[in-house]
DNA sequence: AATAGTTTCATACAAGTGTTTGAATTGCAA
DNA sequence: TTGCAATTCAAACACTTGTATGAAACTATT
C-alpha cells in the first residue's frame, strides 16, 4: 500500500487552488508549492496534470450526485415515492448552493471546485462530463412522479431553469450583490434555495402541468 | 488615416476564434494565421494581446447595451414610459438569445463572443466589466416603472434570474438538447425568449409585487 | 524621382509550461 | 545489516507563449 500522504496533499492543494483561481491560471508549480511536494510528484502519482484534474472531477462529481440522490430518496421515502415537487428540486439545487454560498467558513472547497468545472469546462473534464446527463435523468423521472401528467418538455425546461438560476447565483453572486447594493443577501442560503425552488415550481405549474 | 485592413482583419479573426473556442486556447499565432497577417501585427496595431481583447470587448459591450436600450426605449414609447414588464424583460434577454441561438446562419459572432466573455472572464476583461452594473441599473429602473410598488429586492432577483436563465440556455444548450433527446428545441428562439420572460414575470409576480 | 513616415515581415528573445530523467533518499522485508 | 523496491528530488528538456527588434517593403507628399 502506497503512502498516500503526498497524493492527498496534492489533491487537496490542487482542489483549493482550482476552486479559488480557476483552471486557467493554476500551474503545476503552484500546486506543488502549495502542497509542499516536489514538482515531479504530480507526474509520478497521477501520470499527468490532466489526469489529476480528471481524478479530482470524478471524485467530486460522484460525491455530489450521491448527495443529491440521498436527499431525493429521503424526500421520496416520506410519502412512498411521491415527494412534492419542491422537495425534488431542493434535492437538485440544495447541495451546490449550500456548498458554494453562505458564510465563508461553511463553504466547501469541493462545491466551489465543481462550480469551476461548470464554468470553465477544461478538455480533460469535457470528456467525462457526459455522464451528468444520466444523473439528471433520474431527477426528471422524480419530477415526473411528483407531477404526473406534466409533459416531458416542460419538465426538462423546469429542471434546466432551476439549475440555471442556482448556478448563475453561485457564479455571479458578486454582481448581484453590487447591483443590489447588498440588499440581496447571498449569504442567506436557505432563502436563496427557496427562491430558486419556488420560481422553478411556478415555471412548471404555469405551463399547465 | 491608417489603412485599417490589417486591423479589422485581426479583430474579425480574433472575435470568431474566441467565440468558437474560448479565450483559453486561442493563441496569437492562431489569430494571425486566420487573419492572414504577420505575427507582429497584433502588437503593432493593438499594443498587446490583452489590449486586443479589451478593445473587442468594449466595442461589443457598447453595441449590446445600445441594442438592449433601443428595444427598451421602443417599448416604453408605446405607452409613455410605462412598458409592460414583459417588454422590459424581452429587451433585456432578447438580443443575446437571438444572437446566440437559432439556425446557424443567423447567429452572430458578436453575441457568441459576448457569451464567451460571460463564461470565461479573462483578466483584461474583468477589469472593465464593472460598467455592466450601471447598464443593468437602467433595466431595474425600467422594471420599477412597469411594476410600481414592487420592492427593489424582488426586482433585483427577477432581473438576476432572467439573465441566469437566458445565459445558461445559451451556454449549455447542448446539455438541454441531449437531456431532452431534442424535444426541447433550442433553435426556436422566440419560444425560448417567451419562456424566459414568462418565468421571470412569474417570479416577480409571485413575490407579491 | 526622392524622401519621410508608415506598415509589414522574418526572426529572435525571454519567460513559462508540462514532462522526463537519473541519481539520491527513504522505508521495509529478509 | 543488507538488499530491493518505492518514493523524492534537483535539474534539464522540449515546447509554446507573448513580445521585441531591425531590416525590408510600401505609401504618399514634395
Amino acid at each position: 500500500m502506497p503512502s498516500d500522504r503526498t497524493r492527498t496533499a496534492i489533491l487537496a492543494a490542487a482542489e483549493r487552488l482550482y476552486a479559488d483561481r480557476g483552471f486557467g491560471d493554476v500551474t503545476l508549480r503552484d500546486i506543488v508549492a502549495a502542497a509542499d511536494v516536489n514538482l515531479a510528484a504530480v507526474n509520478y502519482h497521477f501520470g499527468s496534470k490532466d489526469e489529476l484534474i480528471a481524478e479530482l472531477f470524478v471524485t467530486r462529481s460522484l460525491a455530489l450526485n450521491r448527495e443529491r440522490l440521498s436527499e431525493l430518496r429521503a424526500a421520496e421515502e416520506v410519502r412512498g415515492g411521491r415527494a412534492p415537487i419542491e422537495a425534488v428540486l431542493r434535492a437538485l439545487v440544495g447541495p451546490t448552493l449550500r456548498g458554494c454560498l453562505g458564510p465563508d467558513n461553511q463553504r466547501s472547497t469541493a462545491a466551489r471546485f465543481m462550480i469551476r468545472v461548470s464554468i470553465e469546462s477544461v478538455p480533460p473534464i469535457r470528456r467525462i462530463r457526459n455522464r451528468e446527463i444520466d444523473h439528471l435523468r433520474k431527477f426528471v423521472a422524480a419530477m415526473a412522479r411528483s407531477l404526473p401528467g406534466c409533459s416531458d418538455v416542460e419538465l426538462y425546461w423546469g429542471l434546466h431553469f432551476a439549475l440555471a438560476m442556482a448556478q448563475q447565483t453561485v457564479r455571479d453572486s458578486e454582481r448581484l450583490t453590487k447591483l443590489s447594493d447588498g440588499k440581496c443577501d447571498v449569504d442567506d442560503v436557505d432563502d436563496i434555495i427557496e427562491r430558486v425552488v419556488s420560481v422553478a415550481v411556478m415555471a412548471l405549474a404555469g405551463a399547465w402541468c
